[in-house]
RNA sequence: GGCGGCGUAGCCAAGUGGUAAGGCAGAGGUCUGCAAAACCUCCAUCAUCGGUUCAACUCCGAUCGCCGCCUCCA
């Protein structure tokens, strides 16, 4: 059984989909102004992630995240610069799709813009109108709140408190300060649409509201994003939908901030690390690792030291796939083969015990933690298979291998392919080695070059190889100076193999491969 | 002032009414031609103070500290 944590109710629930055996998330997406930071992302993220998983559950699963690409903001920003709105909102869409596509998680499956939703926001705010819940004032149109009793249900705020804070400039149309502009007269300008009131435009939240009950309709499942935008947006989105006479979202989700410096990473505080900067040092994979190793609602510290910890937790993911892979690949050579039945069980103890962690709260961090669990044993059997305590059971290996793929996989966290990751030194050995290699006469050549010293042309030849991510006769050729103790030379070559980008260990079953995140 | 959240080892971070997953870092050791990886050992009584209970870190209350929202904000 599925379990969120409901905003609207402050526990967990179980999860029941409107429609049985589907489900709808609507996550709210970015106002195109600016470059997407790191904050920015963790709801990609994370709505990606629950995505995911409900359909690992065998939910067929609607992902919508909007466009807002006509707001103030956007207005501002292209007076500033002399432009046309439209054009900084298309800039900025542009940026959005590349940075989070270069993230490496799919995309929604709706990404629908404001301006593509006009119509449909201006029959709601009809709607409203004739329902005495909004009032037209000077060419727009306000939400009147008091006419919601439901209002303030999200965010637990009391309308009478609410009032007492407010600080925002009474608009000379407002009836009431905390009423809120479902559509703004346009000035001059302005990007507009012909509506009953006169040109304008939609006001913040409406789109929401339009887009998530256009793609999902009424009482749909799950409505997520930061936690900050509770109050006033979620607010205001419930107010305007509700009021309307549409259920809204049943469920709603929201993640903790992002800090920096102990505060929350905001452009308003000026502490933001931007995606694309990020992506350009770490990859994809490392940026999840960090993301998903703390639970979606807990505040989450953003930091250069924070990112290399999750470099190296992603890393000794990344090499104990690498490592198991090379072990089954090299399973004929183990001085012992048999069944270890103990390390099957607990694999697929494992898979249970991270598919219960995913379903309670989507609890990424738990569940993670259980791979590395997984992890940790494997390789102390491994340590007990190299001491001869144990014999060596490929297949049981194959499905830790195969728990911790998927698992990743399911978390969207890129995990290098087996023949990506790794290349085995083949099964031959010594002289069969030397064989082997100047079998190949791409890379006879080479092993003479060596022979003679000549390491930078040996270079050049293995570039080539590397290049395509097979060091296969490298491993070999250096299998053969180990097997001749001709140090210096397998050193010489280690190091050239670390250079193409390979991290390069020896092992009892051979020279083994990784290559370098 | 109102609403809400958090406080677990050097750092990060899961978790539970019955004596604390995991990651990073650190110390020592094993393995190893060297290296790397790995393995082994060591490293917390869960902010503080009360209360409930056979039993609390986990429930309740108070205190202190930090953070978020109430204005744009993922």
């Amino acid at each position: 059984m599925i379990r969120l944590f409901n905003s609207l109710t402050r526990q967990k629930e179980p999860f029941e989909p409107r429609d049985a055996g589907k489900a709808g998330i609507y996550c709210c997406g970015p106002t195109v102004y600016n470059l997407v930071h790191v904050g920015n992302a963790r709801p990609y993220v994370t709505f990606a992630v629950l995505r995911s998983w409900l359909r690992h559950r065998g939910l067929d699963v609607t992902l919508v995240t909007n466009i807002t690409d006509v707001d103030d903001k956007i207005i501002a920003k292209a007076k500033a610069a002399g432009r046309e709105s439209t054009e900084i909102a298309e800039e900025y869409t542009a940026a959005y799709l590349a940075d989070t596509d270069r993230l490496g998680i799919p995309r929604p499956d709706v990404e629908p813009r404001a301006t593509e939703t006009i119509p449909e926001i201006i029959d709601l705010v009809c709607q409203l109108i004739s329902g005495g819940h909004a009032y037209p004032a000077h060419g727009s149109v306000y939400f009147r709140v008091r006419s919601f009793d439901g209002y303030g249900k999200l965010s637990k705020q009391r309308i009478d408190e609410l009032e007492e804070g407010v600080r925002v400039d009474a608009e000379p149309g407002k009836a009431d300060p905390l009423d809120f502009a479902v559509w703004k007269a346009a000035k001059p300008g302005e990007p507009a649409w012909e509506s009953p009131w006169g040109r304008g435009r939609p006001g913040w939240h409406i789109e929401c509201s339009a887009m998530g009950l256009r793609y999902l309709g009424a009482g749909f499942d799950v409505h997520g994003g930061g936690r900050d935008l509770i109050f006033p947006h979620h607010e205001n989105e419930i107010a305007q939908s509700e009021a309307a006479g549409l259920p809204f979202a049943r469920v709603w989700m929201h993640n903790g901030m992002i800090r920096s410096e102990g505060q929350k990473m905001a452009k308003s505080v000026g502490n933001i690390f931007l995606l694309r900067e990020v992506l350009d040092r770490y990859e994809p994979a490392v940026l999840l690792t960090y993301f998903l190793t703390t639970h979606y609602r807990s505040p989450l510290e953003f930091s250069a030291e924070k990112l290399e910890e999750a470099k190296a937790a992603h890393g000794r993911l990344r090499d104990a796939l690498g490592d198991i892979d090379f072990r089954v690949a090299h399973a004929a050579r183990a001085a012992r083969r048999g069944a270890c039945p103990d390390l099957t069980l607990r694999a697929e103890a494992a898979r249970l015990t991270f598919a219960e962690h995913m379903d309670d709260d989507l609890n990424t961090a738990g569940a993670v933690g259980e791979l590395f669990a997984l992890v940790g044993e494997t390789y102390r059997y491994l340590s007990e298979v190299d001491h001869g305590e144990a014999p060596l059971d490929a297949e049981a290996l194959q499905t830790v291998y195969d728990v911790l793929r998927e698992s990743l996989g399911l978390l969207l966290i890129p995990a290098p392919s087996a023949a990506a990751a790794i290349t085995a030194a083949g099964t031959v050995a010594g002289d069969e080695a030397l064989a082997c290699v100047t079998g190949d006469v791409a890379l006879l050549p080479a092993a003479r070059l060596a022979g003679d010293g000549r390491w930078d042309d040996v270079a050049l030849v293995y570039a080539d190889r590397l290049g395509c991510a097979d060091a296969t006769y490298a491993c070999l050729l250096r299998d053969h100076f180990r097997a001749q103790k001709q140090w210096s030379d397998a050193d010489r070559l280690r190091a050239e193999m670390q250079e193409a980008g390979f991290e390069v260990r020896d092992t009892p079953q051979g020279t083994q491969v990784v290559r370098k995140s």
